[in-house]
RNA sequence: GGGCGAGUAGCUCAGUGGAUUAGAGCAUUUGGCUACGAACCAAAAGGUCAGGGGUUCAAAUCCCUUCUCGCUCACCA
């Protein structure tokens, strides 16, 4: 059904074209949640920006807006304040109705979108040649979070990991593999080649320490890229190692199935792109290597930079492989949007890309590429985090880490309350607080800013965490098993709403759909975690000051309803999160 | 040097043109369990929104400028 707040910016406009005239109509009628409850639930700010091209008194202008509304039902009489913002108060019998009608809704009440898209998610698109570490993490719970949310709306979401397969390291790994395990190349059955970790370290140890190994990891490059059979036949091997090691990683995360989809899928499409590009005129020689020259861009001596798209040594870059993924997402997949949840590292590269994706004609006006750009995950020093040996963090032990030190405080917890819990049960618990409080940390900071990660805080059981979350949620099951409550089948009681922290938790519940409108827009789901936050804080408010299953009839199965439209809400909000709940803790 | 991003309470962060008082959480101090899980709630204290200009009836927010920090600038991805 349509929100609160879609309906009255909708009165308003029409009030707007009824006081002043048609040509109002495409104006945007300014109205947003008020940022304190003394001046109602919504306000409109249209009449001051109108003040000018009017020639009015803003108050005039409000009044003139009002006289034109109808919105009787829904709001008390709208009031003007200060220099002329038009305050709405939305009845609390209104909202009474509108829950009793989501209730009944699995959805709860959110419309799907009237204009569904064909978009693509890229991620978590690691390099097979790395190792996965914390660098992985902001991408694929950045990137699972923005197509659930995208796909909930009513999009055609297709998740799509470009995996760096084809890159120069890649030469590295292959000759490695030749050197040390050449029975691998002709053997028929599987071998062993140890943990993945431990290949790569070793890998680059050779790489870096002798130049025939890098010469031959150069030509093990140029022999893949020409597709040479027994050299494909180790890339291959490579592949299902790391394969093996990130699916691990992923099915612990709980990441959705994906589209695997590296850059070796468009190794066909390369020529193809660069004669495009040629024809164009795009393309021009330079250093023996063939560039795009940029608008736009300089190097360090004032030239004009330009995007290689094909090495002097013949071979082809990231830069070509992802032209050639613009291109074939645009006319095979026909996508309207493409999502790259990378970080802000690469914004140049994705800037020069899209410049280039455009010139070509491939990305038009009907086309929206973005950067989802996400900053660095710091360590509590506030550098780059990294292990005390210096490298990057690897993902496993990262999340590991997370899951020890729930399990650790919930078996003190359960100790010292005399709780006796299974092993299953406290290996369940530690593995679901513990992989959201790291979710949620990152996902409940503005994406775009570098973020300071903290076991202390994620963990904390306090404040704005997942563990603050999932305990509310708790809290309304333990309403449901104490009182023995079925929530599907409450009698459809008119709701009341006569306490303050009833009729505040009333008008929270039913403010989701905005946010999730918001971030369908601008990608940014710590919108979505700062309205959770706020509904938990908003039910444990509730839950302190009315009681439920003591309250007389009707009050009583309102307050279920309250309770149990809290706890759907949470954890639909935490599971487009990509979070899971549980049912006690 | 160029490009991009950031600088808000002791700490971690929200806040992309609106209301005498710029919001949370943590930490600190103080209250509340013979009410559904106190993993909670309530209250106090804490800020020249990096500095300086400008636009506006109105600026943390937009523009200009200075300073500090981060990322990045031709054959890695």
């Amino acid at each position: 059904m349509t929100s609160i707040l879609q309906q009255l910016q909708d009165s308003v406009s029409q009030a707007l074209v009824s006081a002043f005239g048609s040509e109002f109509e495409d104006s945007d009628p300014l109205v947003v949640p008020t940022n304190n409850p003394q001046f109602g639930d919504y306000q409109s700010n249209i009449a001051l920006s109108l003040a000018k091209p009017l020639k009015q008194n803003p108050r005039a202008i409000a009044q003139a807006i009002i006289d034109q509304l109808q919105i009787e039902q829904m709001c008390e009489t709208p009031t003007i304040a200060g220099p002329g913002f038009i305050n709405f108060m939305v009845k609390s019998n209104y909202i009474g109705k509108v829950l009793r009608k989501i209730h009944s809704d699995p959805r709860l009440g959110i419309e799907t979108t009237k204009n569904p898209q064909r978009i693509i998610v890229d991620y978590p698109s690691p390099n097979v040649a790395k190792e996965m570490h914390v660098g992985h993490l902001r991408s694929a719970i950045i990137g699972e979070c923005l197509s659930r949310i995208l796909e909930f709306v009513g999009h055609d979401v297709l998740r799509i990991s470009h995996i760096g397969d084809w890159g120069t390291p890649f030469g590295m790994l292959i000759a490695y593999l030749r050197e040390a395990y050449p029975e691998a190349l002709t053997s028929q059955q599987e071998l062993n080649l140890g943990e993945l970790g431990t290949f790569y370290r070793q890998a680059k140890k050779r790489f870096d320490e002798d130049e025939n190994f890098r010469e031959a990891s150069r030509q093990a490059v140029v022999q893949l890229q020409a597709e040479d059979p027994a050299t494909i036949k180790a890339w291959k091997i490579v592949c299902e190692l790391s394969s093996r090691s990130y699916r691990q990683i992923y099915d612990l995360m709980g990441l959705s199935t994906f589209i695997e989809r590296g850059e070796s899928f468009y190794n066909p499409f390369l020529a193809d792109t660069l004669q495009e590009l040629d024809q164009l005129n795009l393309l021009e020689a330079s250093e023996g290597a063939m560039c795009v020259f940029l608008e736009g861009f300089t190097n360090r001596d004032g030239d004009p930079l330009p995007l290689i798209v094909k090495k002097s040594d013949g071979g082809y870059n990231y830069a070509t492989t992802d032209l050639a993924a613009i291109r074939y997402r645009v006319r095979e997949d026909k996508v309207q949007r493409v999502i790259y949840p990378v970080g802000s590292e690469q914004n140049n590269h994705f800037a020069q890309i899209f410049q280039v994706g455009k010139r070509a004609g491939w990305i038009t006006e009907q086309h929206d590429f973005v950067h989802a750009e996400f900053g660095l995950v710091l360590g509590e020093d506030g550098k780059k985090l990294k292990t005390r040996s210096g490298e990057a963090v690897r993902l496993q032990d990262l999340l590991n880490e997370a899951i020890a030190r729930v399990r650790a405080d919930l078996e003190a917890r359960f100790a010292e309350e005399n709780r006796n819990e299974t092993e299953e049960f406290i290996n369940h618990a530690a593995q679901v607080i513990g992989i959201s409080a790291v979710k949620y940390a990152d996902l409940s900071h503005n994406r775009v800013s570098d973020y300071r990660f903290s076991y202390d805080k994620m963990l904390d059981l306090k404040g704005n965490t997942a563990p603050y979350l999932l305990y509310a949620y708790v809290r309304v099951q333990g309403i449901s098993r104490k009182g023995n409550i079925d929530f599907s089948k409450l009698s459809n009681v008119e709701i009341v709403l006569e306490q303050e922290a009833e009729l505040s938790l009333a008008k929270h519940i039913l403010q989701f759909e905005t946010n999730i409108k918001d971030v369908e827009k601008d990608l940014l789901p710590n919108r979505i975690c700062l309205y959770l936050f706020e509904l938990s804080q908003k039910f444990n408010q509730f839950y302190d000051q009315c009681p439920v299953l003591q309250a007389d009839e009707p009050q009583r199965t309102y307050r279920l309803i309250l309770a149990d439209l809290t706890a759907r809400t949470i954890k639909l909000g935490l599971f487009l999160l990509g979070i899971e709940v549980l049912e006690r803790m």
